[in-house]
DNA sequence: TTCGCGCATTGACACAGATCAACGGAGGGC
DNA sequence: GCCCTCCGTTGATCTGTGTCAATGCGCGAA
């Protein structure tokens, strides 16, 4: 099923080779996706979308970083979702938007109208397959979080946290994890709190703790230097359950 | 799409009527997954399967309560899922499974060899759609947990924790919520911990704590008398966003 | 009945992280 | 240059929840 390369460096709706919508369509149907596709940008703090807002475009994220965030009426907000290219906004099935979308840098995605991409969802299989993986990557995701956010210190989270970015920036290219040494933090210390569950000041203190125990070293507020990315993993608290850093 | 109610009675393989792989299929579908299902029944206790097992059934929840946990090696544990009759465990597309699952109560699982169920997807995309649609809702539930895991207080996790089995223990039959006043929790103090991320004893004194402020009453350790739903709804947290109680 | 075991409750105390408040430093406009 | 604003850091203190320990209660076995 899977398409050499040149097919899938035509589609021009999906710049991302690595978990794209297309990433498995020949060429035919990269034509019937460019039909409903356009792209559109958003700069850095604007609103994409608001909580209960008309959900009828579909997106995959090409560029940038845009949250997904829940709130309390009190103030209290829990982001619940950190989309970083390749990853998708919104879901066939659904009509209305269940979390507030927010740019937290430029952003540019690739949209697709709802009504006709889930047409097309049913005439071309394996993009509803590769939809129903998507939706359970995400789904393993957030139950690792959930993990993260019940039973974790405030340490292992900036660990893990860093570690899940590690991870997420490094992968796409096929490169392999290993001697990475300098993390570039996509949001602000204020999204982090609100994505580990804690306050800004404690998050704050926890990266002067692991930077005076040498496990991190800090070039400015958005880049962190790692030294042995194998001590960082070991205070993420993750059991690495054996096999590599990938 | 929708067949008759006659159809859905004849699904021998879903008895559950609400949230059933097979609700949407004619008679013909139906004898295709009639052909590779099977029950199998777990008592009280019983670990069902473990992280890292191959995985080579999926499974509809027919009756009892299971969980779906992620543990760290220093003993701490998080319940990522709670299991109850209808909802689905396992996942087309994957080999291993991620969690331990553990029937918390006695259980009897409507399975499908994983292989022949992912060809069956293949052939019948409703259902394909339905697993999606499933997959969707989970994800959406874990990230309403994420919310709970790391803003809420205790006495809010508890509250919410009720609201959530009062609604999945009446919604099923079409039941409307509103004057429900009797909760039973299919869980102990322990997992109910696990579940919410704190310990027994906080769990505990937060239920007294609940009872000697009025809003709800015990009867034995897995009964609970809630005078005023919306009193409970009102501790919980949860914006109600409007609309009545489901 | 009594014993023992598992689960839940309650109490005393400790501590991680929240809260409140002050300060620092980078960048942009004038 | 200066000021102002935004963001992050640091300090002092408070508090909700965890930890440790004792007690209570229901239930099955002997």
């Amino acid at each position: 099923m899977n398409k050499p390369l040149t097919a899938i460096d035509n589609c021009s709706s999906c710049p991302i080779r690595h978990r794209a919508v297309c990433a498995r369509c020949d060429d035919d149907e990269l034509v019937e996706l460019n039909a409903i596709k356009f792209y559109k940008s958003y700069s850095a703090g604007q609103t994409i979308a608001m909580r209960g807002d008309a959900l009828d475009v579909v997106a995959s994220v090409v560029s940038g970083t845009a949250t997904l965030e829940r709130a309390i009426e009190d103030g209290r907000t829990q982001l619940v979702g950190l989309l970083l290219p390749s990853d998708f906004i919104g879901r066939p099935g659904r009509t209305t938007l269940q979390y507030d979308v927010t740019a937290v840098t430029d952003v540019t995605l690739c949209c697709f109208y709802r009504k006709p991409f889930e047409d097309l969802l049913v005439r071309i299989p394996h993009v509803q397959e590769r939809m129903l993986e998507m939706a359970l990557d995400e789904l393993d995701a957030a139950r690792d979080w959930m993990l993260l956010l019940g039973r974790k210190t405030a340490r292992e989270k900036i660990a893990s946290f860093l570690m899940l970015i590690a991870k997420r920036t490094v992968h796409p290219d096929g490169h392999v994890l290993g001697n990475i040494s300098r993390i570039e933090l996509p949001i602000s210390r204020e999204a982090m709190a609100n994505f580990l569950g804690l306050t800004i000041e404690t998050v704050s203190r926890q990266f002067t703790g692991l930077r005076k125990d040498g496990v991190i070293e800090l070039d400015g507020n958005r880049s962190v230097i790692v030294p042995d990315l194998e001590t960082l993993l070991l205070e993420s608290g993750d059991d690495s359950d054996g096999g590599p850093l990938i």
